[in-house]
Parts: C-alpha cells; structure tokens; sequence
DNA sequence: ATTGGCACTCAGATCCATTGAGTGCTAATA
DNA sequence: TATTAGCACTCAATGGATCTGAGTGCCAAT
C-alpha cells in the first residue's frame, strides 16, 4: 500500500501538471505546496510513485508527468468533483429550459457542454432500445408523395417521403394510418417489425397495395431510427490543445469524426459512483485516442437512461471540472426531457 | 499587358508549388517544364510576376510561391476544370440517388463532397427566401401535447412539439388543421406572418384558444425555417493540412464552426461562368479565414436556387479539381432534388 | 530577346558549449 | 527509521557560430 503523503504529492503533480503543462519537479513542488518536508524526502515519495507506474520521466533528470494509471487514480481517490459555479448553473438552466423539441434540445445541450468544459463536447441520440412506438403519421404531400413519420417515445421523430407513382386516395391513407396506429402505438420498436408484416398480409382490397408499399418504409424508419447517431460540438476546442498530442491532431480529428467507433467506445462505458464514467488515455481501446480521456454521463428520460452526453479532450485535462460539468449537464437534461410528461 | 510565356511560368508555378508544397525556384522549373528556355529567363520572367504581385518570394533568394492573385490569375485564365473520373462519378451516382429525405440527402451530399475533395465540405440548406408553404399538419401526441409541422416546397420539414396544458378535443385540431391549410398553403413563407394572425382572429369558439395558441409556434417555425443552416463534413481534412496554415490551425477551425460567419461569406458569393464561384484567401473578409479559399456553387430546386454546397480549404488547394468536383455535386444534387417533382 | 557567368543572400542544417532544472545517492542527523 | 543536506551527474533546451546550397539579380556577350 502507498502511504499517505506519496499520494498528496501525486494529487499535486497532476494538479500542476494540468495547470502548468510542464512536468514538475521536486523543488517547484515544496516551493508551491506546504509539504512541510524538504524537497529530498518528495523526491523519495516520487521515486515510490514512479515504481508504481503512477508517474513516469519523459527523460532521465526531467520533473514527472502522471501516467494513464496515475491520473487514474487522482480521478478515483484523490480528487473530488468540483461543483459548478453559480454562473454555470444559470447559464444551464437559461440554456435548456428553451424548447421542447429534442433535436433542438441535443444541439444546444452540446454546444453548452463545450463551452462549459472548453473540450469537445459529444451527444448520443436516445438510443432505440427501450423505445416504443408513441404515434404514426402519414401525411400527404401532394398527389403522389406521401410522408411517413415515426414518433418514439423518448422523443426522436423520423420521417420519410415516399413516392407513390399511381396517387392513392386520402380515405385509404386515413384507414392505413388508423390501423397501423391501432397496432403498433406502444409497441416496442423490436416488436414492430413482425406485427407490421401481418398487417400488410391483412390487408384487403384498395388498401393492400398501399400498405405494402408503406410497411417497409416503416421498417426502414424504424431500423434508421436505432441506427445511433451522435452530436459533435467545439471540435476547434481540441485544435487548441495542439500540443497535447504527440505527432499530429489530425488522427484524433479522424477517429473522433468517426461516429461508429466514438458509438462503441461510449456505449462500453457505464456509470461509476459519481454517476460519470470515464475513459483515461490507453484505457480506451481506440489507438488514435491513447492520448485523449472520455468523459461521460448517461441521461434519462422517464426514469430510464437512453443514451450518454460527454466530453473528449487530451488525457491532461482537468477531470474535476469537466466531469462535475458533464454530470450536471446530464442531470439538467433529464430534467428538461422528462419535465414536460 | 502581360506576355505569353510568363503566364506560362506562372502556370508551371502554381501547380508545382501546389504538388510540392515548396516554394519554387527557375531551376526546378525548367527541369520539370519544356521551356525550351533557360533558366536565366525564367527568371526574367519571374520578375515580371513580381512585380504584377501575381508571385512572391517568401524571402529573398527563395523559391517563389503565388500570391492571391497570383491562384486567381490562374484559376480565372490558366487552369481548366478538370472532369471527374468515370469512378468519381460512379461514387456520385450511388450516393445520392438512394435517398428522397432532404436531410439524409444533405447529409450524404456533404460527405461524399468532402471525401471526394480531402478538403471540409459544406451544404448550406434551402433558404427560406422564395420558398412557400407545402403543407402544415397537426398531429396529436398524447392527450396534451401536439406535434406541430410545417413542409415547405424546398422540401424541408420542420417541427415542433406543444404543449396545450388544458389538453384539446380532435375535432378542433383536425377543424384548424383545415383552416391553416386551406388558407395558407401554396402562400410564401414571409406571408405567413400577416395570414396566420388574422385567422387566429377570425377564429371562433372553442377553436379560439387553441388557434391562439397554435399560430405563434407556427410563426416561431417560419422563423426557425428562415434561420439559415450549414452542415459541415470533414473538419480533419483541414487538420491534416496543419502546415498550410501559418502558427495553429485552430483559430481557422474556429471560424468555420462558426456558422454565421460561413453563411454571411458564402451568401455573398455569385456564380461566375463555370457556375462557380470563389473566394481566394483574403478575398474573404474574415480574418482567421485569410489562408483559406472557399470554393461554392448553388443547387437548386425546381428551377431556382434555393442554397449552396461548396469546400473550404487551403489557398494552396488544387483548384482545377475541386472546382470541378463542386460544380458535379451541385448538378447531381439538383437532379436528386428536382428528379421526383 | 536570350544566355552563361558570377557574386551575393539567407534559411536551414549542423556542431558545440553553456546552462539549469532536476535527479539519485550517500552520509549525517533527529 | 524517517528526514535532510550535500554533491556529482544527466540531459533537454538554449544560443551562438559556421557551413551549405538553392536561388537570386545583374551584366556582358551572343
């Protein structure tokens, strides 16, 4: 086990670290902080915080720099959250007390994130899963098009317009709908594949024709809607932090543009005591991010988590603030989507 | 006036130093070009360039490397836009004919843009201008919220989702529903305003509150229809570029996430012959987008243009393929979009 | 008008000495 | 046993000094 002051003196290397970008040093140590003790017996302490692989020497006879471990455990034991500011909080509240509709909603919950923390701030549309269908709408266009809308119940609307080369005739589109929302309204969006099939089957007459050319449209609604999808804010933030990353920014632009590989790794990641979880350099098993951490938090609609809101910046960020932020941000969401039911 | 050769030179150097990323020197040029003179000459002539800034020397007894004017005097006199391959075009086809959505289109439209040009694409959606109201559609959600649509002939869709804490009865949705359309489609957006309210006057009876309720978010939809919007597709493109860019990129990345400064840029920009327009470093009035040209070209929708796609990249980009690329994307992206009408 | 020749320039590479923050170790101390 | 002062040592970074070579501008000859 590590003594006591070895890990005061590991909290604040990581907190001059992140402050000073340099890495730090016995003697700047005991000058900034009051140890009480003289530079010689920190250096000791860092000799043991080195054989643990919680801080390593860029070069021999250089200060220290904490490792992925290391700033794992400042996260873990060392650090706490730091609440947000008064200010913060009125700039949330201002910000997402707004709109009722949630593609407006997400957007402007990450841009605030982004702001808030100074990183790039990230999104997760309400994921499928759990969602059930809330409504069906088919709405004519004009004569030949039709537009088929899917209403979940976290909120997400997908539509879809459809060409119907021979016109139909309103009365028939009215029926349709009625039996489509007859069956399906709060079904889950698993079920819905089966049902809609007997329901093209069942079909007779006039009718039949139309629903089978609207039922896989439904379906194909329905597969867009678990396709995940997430939202990107402050990508510039990221740039500024140039050099945190060794090499070139550019690969880590590419992997975090990368929605399919950002959905994986996030959706891997589950909620710790602070209900925040978060990814710390290698942890993550995204090559082109070894040097970034993740920082996430799920939210919720109706009491069930749908999906995860987070920021991603280089492993030298300042976890206190970011995750205090990104767990408020979170609850602040939650709250603005299930207040309204 | 100018005479041949040097053109030519100018020519030899724009593509040189656009392939080799080097200021170019008399040297270099008569190897890799058939002058057919000698390298004594071509200086000569490089010091008519000089002087007319369409070059300059980054320091004395450098390589020279073109000035603004310099890609403009080449991309205006010099250059031919260069066709895209049969795959390019290939790629083209398959992308956007999959989809009647204008969002997904969009989307797709963005990202194979900036995949087929390596720089950041951008598609502005249709604005609001000359577009008029297709249809509008109230759909109930549950017993107190309705989902308020408005379609316009551009094909954007946009909605919103309302609260009526009193709840409501289906006849008087479906009766204003009626009402809103009969009176309004077909009209402009910017007539909206003036009809919509003297329908929530002309109202009566229970459908009174519910009109007054339901125009304002109407109002608040055109509004929103008209905020104009851009989607973005490969940031990383221009990180990839670092060094084109003098001291950090992140000021450039900036700027184009900025979206009101993009939109005002291109909106001032018009089409020149080739049916593309561009803006060539300081051209541009934004500051941080001073080493960048901006290469647009306006789409449309049934005949008239409704908004732009384009790229944004370094001044040293290669014009001649970009320019050609753009201008493919804008006419596919028409077709997509006229074909069904 | 073109060219070969030549002196000149200057950014960038290379080399070297210096500096100083920081280390690890040891022997003395509390 | 834990702490400390002292000291030799390391090495990245800094700042000349020098060298190199691509490239220029100009001039006299063709």
């Amino acid at each position: 086990m590590i003594p006591d002051r070895p890990l005061e003196v590991l909290k604040a290397i990581v907190r001059d670290y992140i402050a000073s970008k340099e890495p730090v040093g016995s003697k700047s140590l005991v000058e900034r902080h009051s140890f009480g003790v003289s530079a010689a017996t920190i250096r000791n302490d860092m000799a043991i915080l080195e054989e643990e692989e919680l801080i390593v020497a860029p070069h021999t006879s250089s200060g220290r720099v904490p490792t992925d471990k290391g700033y794992r455990m400042f996260v873990d034991q060392l650090s706490e959250v730091k609440p947000l500011s008064a200010a913060e909080k009125v700039a949330i509240e201002g910000f997402l007390s707004k709109s009722s509709d949630l593609d407006e909603t997400l957007g402007q919950t990450v841009r605030l994130l982004s702001q808030l923390t100074n990183q790039v701030a990230l999104v997760q549309y309400p994921s499928f899963g759990r969602a059930s269908v809330r409504h069906i709408e088919i709405i004519s266009i004009d004569e030949k098009r039709l537009l088929l809308m899917l209403i979940t119940d976290s909120g997400r609307i997908q539509q879809h317009v459809l060409e119907i080369p021979g016109g139909y005739e309103a009365g028939d589109v009215e029926k349709l709908r009625n039996m489509l929302n007859e069956s399906l309204t709060g079904k889950g969006l698993a079920e819905v594949s089966a049902i809609a099939k007997t329901i093209a089957q069942k079909a007779t007459g006039k009718i039949k024709p139309l629903a089978e050319r609207v039922t896989p449209e439904l379906l194909a609604l329905v597969d867009a809607n678990s396709q995940e999808k997430i939202l990107l804010a402050g990508t510039s933030n990221l740039a500024r932090r140039e050099d945190d990353f060794p090499g070139s920014i550019s690969p880590v632009l590419e992997a975090i543009e990368e929605q399919v590989v950002l959905l994986k790794l996030i959706s891997e990641m589950q909620a710790d005591q602070h209900g925040v979880s978060l990814l710390i350099g290698r942890e993550n098993s995204v090559d082109a991010l070894s040097s970034t951490s993740v920082v996430v938090s799920g939210y919720e609609n109706q009491g069930s988590e749908i999906a995860k809101v987070g920021v991603i910046g280089p492993t030298r960020m300042d976890y206190s603030s970011n995750i205090g932020a990104v767990r408020a941000v979170a609850r602040y969401l939650t709250k603005s989507l299930g207040g309204p039911q």
